[in-house]
DNA sequence: TAGATGAGTTAGTCAAGTCTAACTCTGAGC
DNA sequence: GCTCAGAGTTAGACTTGACTAACTCATCTA
């Protein structure tokens, strides 16, 4: 309930970007360091300096120089709020608009700093309160809560073992067409038949079907073992 | 099909405020002068100004210093753009998220910008193709085309006289939601039982009920006149 | 433990878009 | 035809957020 001294101004487009960032390499476990904020938001690594030097005047960030930032729970809930638009929006596009999942984060990443809440809450009802976007990514609660997104690479797997895909990396279009056309989307079982490592491949079994797979679709997929209990 | 020298670079959000509003000016006949933009964006005169040397340099207006401006060709094709995502984003949200047409005019001005146009087009799908906006104003077509807005205020109307509500201006929210409250939507017929000159007063029957408006509701009630061939 | 390497920061510049204050043009009324 | 009020324009300043080029710091290696 203490505002600690908010002023209202809504954040300017590149600050709600700037956050939305830092919060999701946060939410991975990465300490979040300027080139690669500066990379995926695609600046210089001077301009993410200049930004995360405004960031932390405003109480948004701790940074301390050569070092990284990390949210303040303001920041946070800020954050929180952009991610969850673009979740949601995510949705919206893929289950009623029909939208390939290999586009929507793009548009997302255009149409989440221009949603108001009430507009962005009835998407919500429409869509009956979805937890994850097309990807698998957990929507953070209105609140700001975000269930743990669990899961590892297909690539810490060994032969033998089974596993429920709950997220793939979202940024690579090409890749995500590729995924869907072979089933490959989140909460599809899936075994890992053999493993070569000679070539990096894998051979996944997924229902009657087996499908071999490269390092960058192993790096993609996100999974949650499961205990074969046959 | 002549390119005519198309820098592909999209327009800013201001540019395409500016274009937007000079067009809806231009296309209830007015001439297009700096205070009445001014007005409408918010801004001084002088940033309307500097807005039209822009503009006109890029070739999306015609400008003599002190007279004003029109659209060019281009101009009128990237404002026809805005103006189509406007009203095809109001039409959303009253006829799919069920938001009161009140508040779709704001929410419109910010959306309206950041909407991909694979998004819109879906959404105009998902809304069978609709002809105007929540307020009856008509969208204009992929190409640009545009019908046609008729009709004229109900205080040009004398007494007896029917007519249909073609649309109503959208400008201002408390207006809006007390005229849906009474029905004076596009498509309501009515006629104008009596006109009191005293003190601007008109007597409207819509239906089996009779209405008693001032000024401002017959101002902003815009409609066409239907023979009484009863 | 002294470099060297590369990530990160600072300094200086720029473009877009806004403002205020001071000006200049236009046309309505005499 | 003058004149002058008000609409419109110019001049100059400011903010935001980006860039390049030159620097500085941290760390890893020899
Ligand atoms: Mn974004
Ligand atoms: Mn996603
Ligand atoms: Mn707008
Ligand atoms: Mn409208």
């Amino acid at each position: 309930m203490v505002d600690s001294m908010a002023k209202n101004a809504p954040l300017s487009r590149s600050r709600e970007d700037y956050l939305a960032h830092i919060y999701r390499i946060q939410a991975v476990g990465h300490n979040v360091n300027t080139g690669e904020v500066a990379q995926h938001l695609g600046v210089t690594p001077a301009s993410t300096s200049a930004m995360f030097k405004r960031l932390a005047q405003e109480g948004l960030v701790n940074y301390k120089s050569y070092s990284g930032v990390s949210l303040t729970e303001e920041g946070e809930r800020a954050a929180s709020h952009v991610v969850r638009r673009h979740r949601v929006i995510e949705r919206f596009l893929t289950d009623i608009l029909g939208i390939g999942w290999e586009r929507v984060d793009e548009f997302a990443n255009r149409m989440e700093h221009a949603m108001p809440d009430e507009v962005l809450e009835a998407i919500e009802r429409l869509l009956g309160g979805p937890d994850t976007c097309p990807h698998g990514y957990p929507i953070p609660s209105e609140e700001g809560k975000l269930a743990v997104a669990t899961g590892q690479p297909v690539e810490a797997l060994v032969a033998g073992e089974w596993a429920v895909i709950r997220h793939v990396d979202e940024s690579d279009t090409e890749l995500l067409r590729h995924l869907r056309e072979r089933g490959l989307v989140p909460g599809t079982l899936l075994q890992v038949a053999e493993t070569n490592l000679i070539d990096g491949t894998r051979t996944l079994r997924i229902g009657d079907s087996t499908l071999v797979v490269g390092q960058r679709i192993a790096r993609a997929l996100f999974v949650d073992r499961v205990v074969d209990d046959a």
